[in-house]
DNA sequence: CTGAAAGCGCTTACAG
DNA sequence: CTGAAAGCGCTTACAG
């Protein structure tokens, strides 16, 4: 340890270095430690660290498609979320694979102080081991032991209906994503019943990778047949999918709104932007993070523990964030 | 170390796991290991492996703005680059803010294997402590010892210069990053002067966060005086900041690329989708994190050492991709 | 071909 | 208040 240079001993320069001198430590030796640890320069090293306390100041954030500018945002209020004594690390999967639990097995070997899991499927929620601190977000449905930050999808989804039923649409189809995480599910089944309940027809679908290019060929495909059966809106599990369906159906001379409507789900900043301006329903990005980073922090730190009533604690734990509807032109025209 | 059950040492296990066993270790105790490792579902401890071993498998992507999507591409190349014996984790900044020398000290405590440093500034080139696996990517004009693979920003500005004037532009702006990497100075310093060789006007300029609705503000803020000036062309250092101009443009009225023809760089997805689709400067996002993924492992693995000739390797070290001008609407209306 | 042993850098009871 | 010592899980010369 570099820092004896310090004229002290070894566990001296621990404590005063993780902050634990309080009352244990002379303000002479505390100040001869410090004066080392600026001199030279020292950081502790993660690897003996973690070695002996059995984690290190690492959080990963397992995030499904950081394509998706949604991921900015959620990272940089999950950082914050979590201060400065952990080291937060995106791993991102390859586009349109989802991570399954033998990713989390292969992180797990860093010892990591814990996992933020975006978008888990059930089959992921299920393979983290016993004893992990782990917090998912936006994970609907999902049946698990571990704290849960969830986003109102079901209920953006049943709005996003409502809205297409009230401008008169009668068939609408469905835009999913090959990805299975239970959000997209839910996403995909409350607009279905919604749409069910106000009597339109809601029955083709088509799915894609989340990429732009994508999205363009399955709706190209999908859409002689969608157009023979009468749909005249086309909901996408997020808006990424619905720049895809917009370029199609312009390629394919279609009026926006007029001969087809188009929505989504994330309400991008992008979205502003398209030809025309896409309805979405808009999801918290920043918030999703924030909340996870607490729930996170509490979990790890244990001030999770003594504040549960019902099995539940008072900290947020199984929070759920709303989501809001944006509308905009690619589904009224006047918007 | 539990895979000690398999009746041999821990010395024994070792060697088997991490593939060193080739004519060291009998066959049938090879076997014992592995059967033993897939039973337990044993990981090697990376905390424990990193300590005895000097460093970690991980490899830190330095990111100066994920939400750019120009990130994706490049992570999913680095990534299969790299091979399996590596995990690539990114470390995001805030939005807007550069990551400085004393980041890469933080992560330097977790011994990560290697760094791939996207979009560095001068400052954090030479704060890269000595000993350091690193690789540059997209560092243009940084005198380093470090490799570097470069896109040809230069050239791109310069095209995009040429494309402007022959349109007969004769007054243009550019919107800069406020982020200080070498690569948005270049790209500045080459359209400017490139413009310039050509009789261009070119003297006015501002500068925003790579954010839309920053991008948006800072053109609305610049245009009185841009417009005063003559100024028919602004050309943008990101897409991202170009989105924001468009839609700064089409609020104030402004016909495209009648009144004012806007460009980009990157050549992001979305700008083959905005409104009107988007010249840009395509850079290569896939081919720049292969190319510093191998450059990286080579590094590691020191296939860098001997081949040099005259200090620089043939391994690529140093590489300069090629950018492309996609010429869309928004600089020619009949594209 | 294999095992016993030292050592990587840190933290944490434990004596003093 | 402080230091000597054990131990975290692994890897790697080193004997045998």
């Amino acid at each position: 340890m570099v820092a004896r240079e310090a004229g002290v001993s070894t566990a001296t320069v621990s404590l005063v270095v993780s902050g634990k001198a309080a009352g244990r430590i002379s303000a002479a030796n505390q100040a001869k430690v410090e004066a080392a640890v600026a001199r030279l320069g020292y950081i502790v090293d993660t690897a003996g660290s973690s070695l002996s306390k059995g984690f290190s100041p690492v959080v990963v954030l397992i995030a499904t498609d950081i394509s998706n500018p949604f991921y900015a945002d959620l990272t940089a209020s999950a950082r914050a979320a979590l201060g400065e004594r952990y080291e937060l690390l995106l791993s991102a999967n390859d586009p349109g694979s989802q991570a399954g639990p033998e990713a989390i097995r292969r992180l797990l070997s860093l010892r990591p102080a814990g996992f933020l899991i975006d978008a888990p499927s059930a089959e992921l929620a299920d393979g983290i081991p016993p004893g992990t601190n782990a917090v998912l977000l936006d994970a609907p449905g999902i049946d698990t032991p571990w704290p849960t930050v969830n986003l109102d999808v079901a209920g953006g989804a049943a709005e996003l209906a409502g809205h297409l039923a009230s401008l008169g649409h009668r068939h609408v189809a469905y835009v999913d994503s090959v990805i299975d995480a239970a959000t997209f599910r839910v996403r995909r089944e409350a607009f279905l019943t919604a749409a069910a309940d106000l009597g339109m027809e809601a029955s083709h679908a088509t799915r894609s990778l989340t990429a732009i290019d994508d999205a363009r060929r399955a709706f190209a495909a999908a859409w002689p047949e969608w157009r023979a059966a009468g749909v005249t809106a086309a909901v996408c599990c997020t808006d990424t999918h619905a720049y895809g369906v917009l370029e199609a159906a312009r390629s394919a001379g279609l009026a926006i709104p007029e001969d087809l409507a188009v929505a989504g789900f994330d309400d991008l900043p992008y979205s502003r932007h398209t030809s025309p301006p896409l309805t979405s329903v808009r999801l918290p990005s920043g918030e999703l993070g924030a909340a996870a980073g607490r729930a996170l922090r509490a979990l790890i730190e244990g001030t999770d523990g003594e504040s549960r009533t019902d099995g539940r604690s008072l900290l947020g734990r199984d929070a759920v964030l709303g989501s809001e509807l944006v509308v905009r032109s690619s589904t009224a025209g006047n918007a």
